[in-house]
DNA sequence: GATGAATGAGCGTTCATTCAT
DNA sequence: CATGAATGAACGCTCATTCAT
């Protein structure tokens, strides 16, 4: 999808803002990062928003990767949602720079491929999980009074905003420690 | 706290937000919208990040109020939280500027100043309901095995992802229906 | 010449460019020093540029004032210089904002008005010189192999030098001990 | 030390100042004197300052090239001052600009590393003066009851003042002329 | 491929001055 | 007399993008 310069180039922004916030990642500080010229940026890429679209992009392709990873037939669909949510928060705690380029979107929001770009993610990750929620009623693991697509948005809400406190708050408190915890209360709440 | 000028100055600054994308928020069109000359804005606001400051205090004070509008002795905690839950739904539908504005809170984040008023903008609620909580649960109406720091940060989260996902889908579901829902959801999860 | 408030304000001026330098000396800095409204400034000045045009007046009915309070017939030459220099040195010694106002004058080099006054207060002070040393040469106390034009020259140049290397060193050294060296130095130099 | 381009910007800028003021020169201004885009000042420059930096340093530069020129073993310190200050007004009857540049220092007192460039080309000429002195005392060849750093100031100073009085009557008599009388005056106030 | 120079539009801000009240 | 609001022009500077080399 991405020739390796793309893919380096699109690594550095990611780093770039996750230093130094998305306002300051201009062309002339990427191309500082890279160590290369300015123009030699639009050699790989045709604009700037093609390397924000390639952000977005990265981050989900990891985020697909992830789900694949850890998918399996053999789980309960509580067993896969603990997984789940627990490979995501240590995914957060490794690469900080996530919580600060997911928490960067808004940014997009003038410019319509972007913005959309940011929704399918958002649509995609919800979706995922209510999948599993399904299953989970399905096979009576998980109660049934509350819709999957609840269910999921519950969830997905607690997460973002827990990893966005812990950005905020200059992510100084364990961020795996609160999604253990986080994840311990939606045990109870989901079980039928 | 603000003059009446200030005041028009911020709200004008809010729809701005709203209608094109804190990114275009600049002195100049603002000045535009407002039918003066840039200089003039500077009357009245020293800086464009007190400008900005005063959003965030806007936006705070106008969740007090409502909070403290609907609190009431007599209600139950349970009650309580429904029309929190309920007024805020209802507030963003209203005003969708506010959905626009409390989603560029990133843009803030080079800002020690306002990316603080931000953090104690989301701490504030996140401990208004977190209280509510607290005290269902000693009156027994609310379950027990769930602190209610997680159950507040499992509500906020799900208000705030719902919103977002309403703004980001252009607006095109009807918020208050939506929230009416996840109210039912949590309902269910809440009680004893 | 000047009515109470204009002398008033032309003080403020003065002092502020002490304080922060020419380039400082707004309308608005001046009308927060004198603690009245912008607006009410030009009551009293119909432009900045006669209140600059009122410092340098100023500066110089300080200087002739200086000049005629010393002034005495029945003193040498000689004698004379010597007073001169010491009350100019003790001068700026007091009021060291002087200093930074005399040396600001090169701003005034794009208005004909303003520089124009500098030019006249310069050609003033040198021709006040250039008079004593002629009296010296007349009654014989000052040699006569240079011509009072010259002297007085040297002795403003010297004059200003100095209190400029002061002025630019921060103030750092005695400004009136540096001047009595100077003078024993134009005692032998001008003796005859 | 700089390159063609900022050595044209600088120049570029001399000549400005020397024509328009100080004041006048502005980056809009600097850009349409050398018939480009204010943006591409920045390629060259980081900020405007750098730029005035530049022209201290060059004026700096200039001097000590004349200096180093000028000097020899050979000649006495009589010859050698002679030399100097002939060759400095020379230097500045060729180059008016220069007299404008050099008084416009004031300017830069707001500035730290402005102004202390400026203070270091000062002290610097006046050291160069002070060593001449020093050999001819030495020597026998210049009078010894006066220090050589008096000499030095009263020497710098009838320069300076010569010059800037030059420049403020609009270069309306013959710098070169007035220099060599006051040669001639300080000729007959050195010799032993 | 890469570079360095250039551009035009835009940004936040400051300033001397004006004027209705 | 004085104020507070307003203006228009200017300022230093940044940015995404282009293009000859």
């Amino acid at each position: 999808m991405f020739t390796e310069k793309q893919a380096h180039i699109i690594n550095s922004a990611t780093e770039l803002i996750a230093r130094v916030g998305i306002q300051k990642l201009t062309i002339k500080n990427l191309s500082k990062e890279i160590g290369q010229s300015e123009g030699a940026i639009y050699r790989h890429f045709e604009t700037k928003r093609d390397i924000l679209l390639g952000i977005i992009q990265i981050f989900n392709e990891t985020n697909i990767t992830l789900f694949e990873k850890i998918f399996s037939d053999e789980l309960t669909a509580i067993e896969f949602l603990e997984r789940l949510l627990k490979a995501r928060f240590e995914c957060f705690a490794k690469k900080p720079v996530m919580a600060a380029v997911i928490f960067s979107e808004e940014i997009f929001q003038d410019d319509m491929r972007l913005s959309q770009a940011v929704k399918e993610t958002m649509d995609m990750n919800i979706e995922g999980i209510q999948n599993i929620i399904s299953r989970g009623q399905i096979d009576g693991t998980i109660r049934k009074d509350i819709s999957p697509k609840q269910f999921a948005v519950i969830i997905m809400g607690a997460l973002r905003l827990t990893v966005k406190r812990w950005h905020i708050n200059g992510f100084s408190f364990h961020l795996e420690t609160e999604g253990i915890q986080l994840w311990k209360s939606f045990e109870k709440i989901l079980k039928a």
